[in-house]
RNA sequence: GCGAGCGUAGCUCAGCUGGCUAGAGCACCAGGUUGUGGUCCUGGGGGUCACGGGUUCGAAUCCCGUCGCUCGCCCCA
């Protein structure tokens, strides 16, 4: 088992967990179609720069998350570790600012060396959606809306809580930010170690500290929704009473910040008690100054993340495997009809699956163990009066179908069709 | 990067304080049953006991190191 191993991290997928994955990206993916969303699918490299001047350059995505290497070229080259800078990119560079706003879906996996653990991983999935171009909180409004409508959807709604909060425009943002840290500067030798370096690189995260000194000297903190500027404030109660008025749960929680620099007014992630320390399943915020400091226009935008894996994990029950209807030729004569048989129905559209050696007895068993839900055999008799034997393998009923009348009973009786 | 727990068959595990060719259940293959599965019976394939070193007459078992997995911290979806 010395090199024969996915990399840490890394893991294949198939069977029940691939349903799950599967389930909840095509959920995401016919709802986002509901709101009108196109999908986007960008390249799952990008330029390094693309995230590092984007994301932050602090934030520990860029310092110590990143899958970074050279090419051949020379070129600094990044596996995304996130969608959106790639889908802001995508935008500027294919000039898709002309109509706006643009509405993206997408899907795929992301890459971040971390220690992997419950919920995380260093490949791992995401879906996401973005507006970008709206500066209206009803695109706050919608945003959320498609992410509870995901959740519902998916039956987890209600083990999950929606918290919201907003960080402001640029200027209060960087009211509050300068008030925190005048504050925190003073109370400088009850910070926990940890916090003591974010006063320097991100002081906002201070906020989101679980040391429980740290808890308690931000209980005396300035709070973030008394630097709100009119506007800054005016805007969240828009985002606010839109989710009243579309009857979304959610509670505002001052101290959410998020980890991206790009933030700004709302941020907000919906969260789980039952995945651990990882219960951020969907999460997002707007970002308006993002477009323009990657070059394009001062445009606004807005979106949210969603963790294909941690919402899999949240699922109360995995998809079922398609049970295929099996064929089953008896006796050598019946092995060329047989055939026939199976890829006349497999064009007709069922699932059918025909086993390549074995005597009846034993291609009965392998059907079975195959989760075959039907099993059709045909041997001389059969053939002679073109019929066959249709068995029930959950009952155990058997009954003799013309040809004829074969594709219409089977529908009937909900064989799988693919 | 830091901390904790765990590595025996494809899977779940037993193997107690060291003692014959390393076991069970499930799974897989074959046969009993060359026109019918699920139950049952018989047989079979499969293991460098994670890897390396040490202690010992003798190590899956004890000690050290390495690697891997899992969970937590940091951070994030």
């Amino acid at each position: 088992m010395s090199r024969l191993r996915p990399v840490r991290g890394t893991h294949d997928l198939f069977g029940e967990t691939l349903r799950r994955h599967r389930l909840v990206a095509e959920t995401g993916r016919r709802l986002a179609v509901r709101y009108a969303f196109e999908e986007i699918e960008t390249p799952i490299f990008e330029f390094t720069e693309v995230f590092s001047r984007t994301l932050g350059e602090t934030s520990d995505v860029v310092t110590k998350e990143m899958y970074t290497f050279e090419d051949r070229g020379g070129d600094s080259i990044t596996l995304r570790p996130e969608n959106t800078a790639s889908i802001v990119r995508a935008v500027i560079s294919g000039g898709l600012f002309q109509d706006l706003p643009v509405k993206f879906f997408y899907c795929g996996p992301m890459f971040r060396y971390e220690r992997p653990q419950k919920g995380r991983l260093r490949q791992f999935h995401q879906i996401g959606i973005e507006i970008i171009g709206a500066p209206e909180p009803e695109a706050d409004v919608e945003t959320i809306a498609l992410g509870r409508h995901l959740l519902e959807e998916l039956g987890v709604a209600d083990r999950v809580e929606l918290q919201i909060n907003s960080l402001g425009n640029v200027a209060s943002r960087a009211a509050y930010r300068e008030a925190l840290v005048a504050y925190l500067r003073r109370h400088e030798d009850r910070l926990s170690p940890d916090s003591r370096l974010r006063l320097e690189r991100n002081p906002l995260r201070i906020l989101d500290s679980k040391d429980p000194g740290d808890r308690e000297l931000l209980a005396e903190a300035p709070l973030f929704s008394d630097y709100l500027d009119r506007e800054s404030r005016h805007f969240f109660a828009r985002v606010c009473a839109g989710l009243d008025l579309l009857d979304i749960p959610y509670r505002v929680e001052p101290k959410l910040v998020r980890g991206l620099d790009y933030y700004t007014h709302t941020t907000f992630e919906f969260v789980t008690q039952e995945l651990g320390a990882q219960g951020a399943v969907i999460a997002g915020g707007r970002y308006d100054g993002l477009v323009k400091q990657m070059g394009g226009p001062d445009i606004a935008g807005i979106g949210w993340a969603g963790g294909v894996e941690r919402l899999a994990m949240l699922l109360p029950a995995a998809p079922a495997a398609v049970r295929p209807t099996a064929v089953i030729p008896v006796g050598d004569e019946a092995e060329r009809e047989a055939w026939l048989l199976a890829m006349e129905l497999r064009r007709q559209g069922f699932v059918v699956d025909i086993a390549y050696h074995g005597r009846p007895s034993q291609r009965m068993k392998r059907a079975d163990r195959r989760n075959c839900r039907f099993a059709l055999s045909l041997g001389e008799i059969e053939l002679a009066r073109r019929v066959v034997r249709l068995r029930d393998l959950d009952t155990g009923e058997e009954r003799v179908v013309s040809r004829d009348a074969l594709a219409a009973m089977l529908r009937e009786l909900g064989a799988a069709e693919a």
